[in-house]
DNA sequence: CCAGCAATTTGACACTGTCAAGATTGATTG
DNA sequence: CAATCAATCTTGACAGTGTCAAATTGCTGG
């Protein structure tokens, strides 16, 4: 079937399968290689071996292709969530795993963490309703985490939903400023974003 | 003299006066209006009423436009901590409000405040010499200010450098994710922010 | 008055996203 | 089996972009 799928694709351009996965995955990677910005449409055609325009049956725009790719990247990060709520840790591992998990998921895909939370999705209506919605649903689920975290006394402050925001204000602006290479050192954002740990739990005086 | 130089700028559009500053403040202008995608080169010149390449005199680059709009921005910040510092207020009160004047900086020139830290210009060798200067300088005078709030047992924390850049970053993540849309509501920046504050301050029980 | 120098323009090129119209194909149906 | 059809992909074309090389223009010192 694989063999099929190789032999038609060798014999013509036409219908090579799935290609809209295929471009994708292939703009994925193209992204974490060289950067959001040197993606242009045609070299990515190029690569895929079909014609320049053939990704407009697929998606919209370039924009709508971005799109895509972004909302796997929230998919992956869900699949991260998952994984950590399926562990049997204390709650305070969690809360560490948490936080890491975050920083380790920016710094590693800084490409596709920028567009994820970088400005050129989010603002005006540029926004797919796909994204719309499992950014919106990753969003409430890490603040409703928060919120249990600081409802079994862990995390302090007033506000439940005030203080799930500041938490992932600091962690959104530690990774950034590392991605961006603000802050020299990827290596040592752990540690960096770890010293910032107790700030976030009730003190056990 | 500021009439010689209008009359001249009517008479002929050769050696108009100050083209730099003109083309630096213009496409400022229209960053600010349009966002930094839809700034183009040739826009901004038909806006001064130039030929397309004429900036390519004073800049080498479009990014290198950019660096020098870029670099203005961090000047305008200096600025304000000047000012900040000129105050005779008591301490808790001037981290107060170099806590608000940051979020509300970025808020109120968001394109600016992209410019200034979003990636684009950061990563690789893209940045200009001036503007790794006075950023640099910038960023060092931020974390004295940090490090001294610290040493007058105002901010909490171990490490002095490791709280000052858990604090900037939590500025920097909170004022992105407001000026990004993903906290919907801008006005509610400042009432999010302070009750961040106690997090950075050392308790007084 | 003129040579030279700096500032500006014109022409050109490769690249981009995107639209409209045509070409190719596998599946469907009579 | 053949004709049609809809999905899929390609070709041609256009406006827009950044940027380089070569002219052009205007000012200024000799």
């Amino acid at each position: 079937m694989t063999l099929d799928t190789v032999l038609i694709k060798r014999n013509s351009n036409y219908h090579h399968g799935n290609l809209r996965q295929t471009l994708v995955s292939a703009a994925t990677n193209m992204i974490a290689e060289n950067g959001i910005e040197s993606l242009s449409l045609r070299k990515l055609a190029e690569k895929v071996g079909v014609s320049r325009t053939a990704a407009y049956h697929y998606f919209q725009d370039k924009n709508d292709l971005l799109c895509a790719i972004a909302a796997n990247g929230f998919r992956r990060w869900q699949q991260s969530l998952d994984q950590l709520n399926a562990n049997q840790l204390p709650e305070r591992d969690k809360f560490e795993q948490y936080i890491l998990g975050y920083i380790s998921f920016a710094t590693h895909n800084p490409e596709e963490y920028e567009l994820m939370f970088g400005r050129c999705i989010w603002k005006q209506s540029k926004c797919t309703p796909e994204l719309q919605d499992i950014s919106h649903t990753t969003f409430q689920r890490q603040v409703e985490m928060i919120e249990y975290w600081q409802s079994i006394g862990l995390v302090s402050g007033d506000s439940p939903l005030k203080m799930a925001q500041v938490i992932w204000g600091t962690l959104h602006g530690i990774a950034k400023l590392f991605i961006d290479g603000v802050y020299a050192d990827v290596g040592r954002a752990e540690e960096i974003v770890i010293s910032a740990l107790p700030m976030f739990l009730v003190s056990k005086l």
